[in-house]
DNA sequence: AATGAATGAGTTTTCATTCAT
DNA sequence: CATGAATGAAAACTCATTCAT
């Protein structure tokens, strides 16, 4: 059900649900707190939801639901694109690139894109620590987002991702060590920082701007080694010691 | 209390609910069930702990005083001695090596350092998914652990480890962006890797041995780019745009 | 809320607790035992009310409003209509009456709401054991009696009962004597009396009539004693020896 | 087992039960809060009583005997001396006198014996306490204190009380309003003054001094009205009204 | 005489969920 | 749509008591 033609009552439990599963977590959270945060009944609840696992099974249906859709939007406009238009060749052992514009080119697409990354995050901070909470319980299978990604870069089917990559490059493929670093230093940061923004602003005193920028810095220092370690990650070989 | 002088009971009551919380999550995991995994009676462990939260407590400061000695061990070996010793020297804007061998030095003792600190990591595994897990909750202050590192970053106390790194150079001192880095591309993906560590493990088909190399890859990709973007990191200056 | 427009169940409730209370004591009265007796669910009690203790205070307070109501009819119906008529007049040293008719008319209409006091208290005697147990303990604050009466021969403030008595004969004071006099030889052995009621009824074998008349024939005397030996209580001295 | 003989541990489990009983009452009352306030583990108290009841029972045993011991001595120190030295006379429809001054020596030696039966009462106050709220549970058949005081003034058996003053005065019988006054307001009040000691002490800001005076007072005039109402009271008729 | 460890059987309380209206 | 009343099942926690040492 899309929330702009649903009852504002359906609404107003969804968004008390989300700041509540984001405050205490699932388990901890009562129904009945939902209910009163919300201002209906406990009734009226299960007029909507059929139990409280609905609830939040509809909240990380939407999340996911929209972070596909930012990320095939990103893949089709940058990646995708770049290739296409012969900018950009993901060879097996590094990021190749036709010449400096088109690099240039590259990473400032890149960090436009991160930026709305970046916002989207914050903007939709509660659900995601929501994920993140949920993501780290054992049990819940279909909530295991992790699976989800990883998937998302060996899924070869129509209207995938990873097959829109490939189609435009028949050689890119995906290295465990890319693979790896793509989430523990991509996704995992990114959502980790949304997650904790407010108890992060408020230890550091930092304005929204400040903390926006201070985290955009470092995200563009591994963005940077990224393409320049792509050589390392992409040959999937030990280095260093 | 200390484990070793604890009676066994209390021990195996500790041990189930690790397992227990790491799975399901505190709230999720019910006393009955700790008990039988624990192999002793709901009334044993209400004889040794005050409650459910209690050992809870227990369990994450037992963790936070083995990772305090962790990193108190790993800035005096390591770079308190790096400082000492003439080979390194934090400046305003960068890390200042006297030669290419102090550089080298640094980098293999960091890269040991890191290894142990996985490992660590890796063997607590379960205790670090509760940390995470409970550190996400807006509730309880006193697992707050982005409070602790937050402040163990301006904490000028006798014995803490920044009066350490201070004392052993004079001009040292964390830019914000140092500390977002330091947080959300170090503690985080480590903390968030071990937490994964079985998920992904099962999803990836990766052997332990590849695994832990995989990641160190990355790590070492990004220690390098804080190494080498310290400049950036403390200046704490707006980049790339 | 008031029982009359409380719902049925809520008032099965209260009456089965009281039962239960008076006859084995707050302390060893079980929630089931409470939930069998008036015929609900464990669950529905702590749906009207958030704790056993909460039952109780509940309880208190209805005795504790219907015995301040009653006080209050008295003192303005009896005492205070009395002096106001000139018949009685309260001086330091003794009760003082204009003429032989206004005493026989003050003792008659004091005999007359003595009965209406005691077949009050009969009539509500689980609640008063109920209180009379409480008042024991020295545990709960709220449920000091002793505190209440005798804050209520001080209280100056508007509607109290001394305020009324003040009020018709500005002489008018309580002598420490007769606050003990009052509440130990007054209060004490009614409510006692309906609080060992039963007790005593089958220990002693008499009917309900015999009973009453007995312990009006007792608390008769004590009142002539009260207005014969009012000199003695209202001056505050020794005697006797 | 007597207290002067006992192990010093077993006293302090006594003297903390007692306290914990009367603050809290009996079914409060936790063996462990008894065992940290006599400064034992809850084992010990097993070791010398065999359960929690069991702690109550022998201190109500102590009291029960040092009040019938009381008891027994007024009885044959006052009243039957005085019946036998032929002061005094009970008759069914009151009490007579040979003289004034046998009069005087009555109410002489029934005024010490009152200050010594309140000194005792006051003394003991923690225990009475303790019977007092005992005595008004239904459940608990063995601590009926009531039925004990109704019974000593039928108990014909050898060396009861009521033997006593019969065997000095053939004509002697309690009427049904004698027993009532007796009770009622004789020993409740005096039970219930020792009972409420502290709380009015506290409440009334009186000296333990002016408090006893005070209560003397108020039972003297009582005990006054008792000799002077004995007609009535042994006549068993309807007054007043 | 003394105790730390252990427990069975309860106790109060909670909570997701249902249902008649 | 909306709700007050109601509940079964289970949760956390308690407590008098025992026992091996």
């Amino acid at each position: 059900m899309n929330r702009d033609e649903a009852p504002d009552a359906r609404n107003r439990i969804l968004d008390a649900a989300t700041q509540l599963f984001a405050l205490r977590g699932f388990d901890a959270t009562r129904v009945t707190e939902i209910a009163d945060a919300a201002g209906v009944t406990k009734a009226l609840i299960y007029y909507y939801f059929s139990s409280k696992a609905d609830i939040l099974d509809c909240l990380i249906r939407e999340l996911v639901d929209k972070l596909t859709s930012i990320a095939t939007d990103f893949v089709h406009e940058s990646i995708v694109q770049m290739i296409k238009k012969g900018y950009l060749d993901i060879k097996p052992d590094r990021l190749s690139f036709v010449n400096e514009d088109a690099k240039d080119h590259f990473l400032r697409s890149l960090r436009v894109c991160c930026e709305r990354v970046l916002d989207h995050a914050i903007a939709h901070r509660a659900t995601l620590r929501i994920l993140l909470l949920e993501s780290l319980k054992g049990s819940s299978k279909h909530h295991n987002i992790l699976l989800k990604i990883h998937e998302s870069t060996r899924d070869n089917s129509e209207g995938s991702l990873y097959k829109a990559i490939v189609d435009a490059d028949k050689d890119f493929t995906y290295s465990d060590d890319l693979r790896v670093f793509n989430i523990f230093f991509g996704y995992v940061p990114i959502v980790s920082f949304a997650s904790y923004y407010d108890n992060y602003k408020k230890i550091s005193n930092l304005t929204d701007q400040e903390l926006r920028e201070s985290f955009l810095n470092s995200l563009w220092i591994i963005i940077n080694s990224m393409v320049s370690g792509s050589e390392l990650l992409l040959r999937t070989k030990n280095i260093g010691g």
